[in-house]
DNA sequence: TTTAATAGTGTAAAAAATACACATTATATT
DNA sequence: AATATAATGTGTATTTTTTACACTATTAAA
């Protein structure tokens, strides 16, 4: 008698400022019709890893991400059969790769669709207290990780990437000591480049040289 | 069909100077005689935190000990009957506390047994990975939580406390710099109390100052 | 009384974090 | 062409934190 569990998958973007989310709408019993993190059973003969990886494309369409495990849980009474256990996992995308991407693969899923992080309705399960725990992963790790650069465009502005720290951080920052601090860590390339298509002065952008990142870090 | 599923226990304390991990010498297949993290199936109807404080009780006799969820695994090659999921928690216990306590009261183990962090045997299953990401994870936290303090005697010497954090960081710290930076956090409450038993100059005993403490990280 | 072992202490320098406001620039509007 | 709009980009002074560094004090045992 082996292990029968589910993996869940908590995806988090960046897009027009705000941190957002990918739900699926269920089109399954249980919580048909609920919002729910994409995730389904694992099978039998699939490494963990590899069911997270299929099971994020079946339900969104998004391939190729890289997941991260955040939690288990196994709360007896998080599905109306009885337990099941899930393993939840946890990526961060760029919005502009998969803006027209969002959409599941299979019928098990309506449809799937970012939402504010502020603005996630009760979703089906034990799902919002794993977003809760996601997002307080996600800020324990705002400056020891690339996340912040996983979840922007390659190329960003500063303000970009300050409003993620605002939106991770919930508060607002200085702009100039935000800038200085930044720049100070020594792993940003300043590239020769500006924001195009904005009504006002365009911004420099930036990069992450990840080469100086890994020096720091590993 | 439900999940069935194990949770194993990491558990730490500090003893003479040394981080130490708790083990159980198996007496049952599979692993039979190999040293092996206390760890056993979760009940049918049993919550998994009932669960893993049962468990870590028959394994080792420790009651009302602090498990925190560490990580989920789930190789299909972890188990020799196949995928055999676990979910690890790790916790921390003063020596002081437990130090005559340690033996099972199952004999699914044979004896449980202190090992110093860094002469721990090859494990069962994949306990020695599970290890590894334990003591990362202690290393992550130490500045943000109340570890160090939890596998110490609650009356405990500075040098006690620099010993434990020169053993998770796994590196010498400056005497003076420490004392300072610890002091300057504020939540160590001086005592008029001092070592006793020692053959040279007595050491203050401070203790953690928990209100002073939750007030900084809630 | 001497030895051995650890406790306990201060200062100067460097680095990092904070508080704070205005001129600049690109585009859109009239 | 002039103006309005909206966001960019920048510096300094102050405070706080971190780092480097070495000797005296105290206790018990020999």
């Amino acid at each position: 008698m082996l292990s029968f569990f589910t993996v869940d998958c908590l995806i988090f973007t960046f897009h027009e400022g705000k941190l957002k989310v990918l739900l699926n709408e269920r089109n399954e019993y249980p919580y048909r019709d609920w919002w729910a993190m994409p995730g389904y059973f694992v099978d039998k003969q699939e490494e963990m890893e590899e069911a997270v990886n299929r099971i994020a494309y079946e339900h969104t369409g998004l391939k190729n991400i890289y997941l991260e495990q955040l939690v288990a849980m196994a709360g007896l009474k998080r599905h109306p059969e009885g337990r099941i256990l899930t393993v939840a996992y946890m990526a961060l995308v760029r919005y502009d790769d998969v803006k027209n991407k969002v959409k599941p693969v299979t019928n098990y899923m309506r449809q799937a669709k970012w939402f504010d992080v502020n603005e996630v309705p009760e979703l089906a399960f034990d799902h919002n207290d794993i977003l809760k725990l996601g997002l307080e992963k996600l800020k324990r790790n705002l400056n020891y990780s690339t996340a912040s650069f996983e979840i922007l465009p390659e190329k960003f502005t500063l303000t970009q990437l300050q409003q993620i720290y605002e939106a991770v951080l919930g508060e607002t920052l200085d702009k100039r000591n935000f800038r200085k601090r930044m720049s100070n860590l020594g792993y940003l390339k300043e590239l020769d480049e500006y924001q195009t298509g904005v009504s006002y002065r365009a911004a420099r952008l930036y990069k992450l040289d990840k080469r100086k990142f890994l020096k720091l870090f590993a």
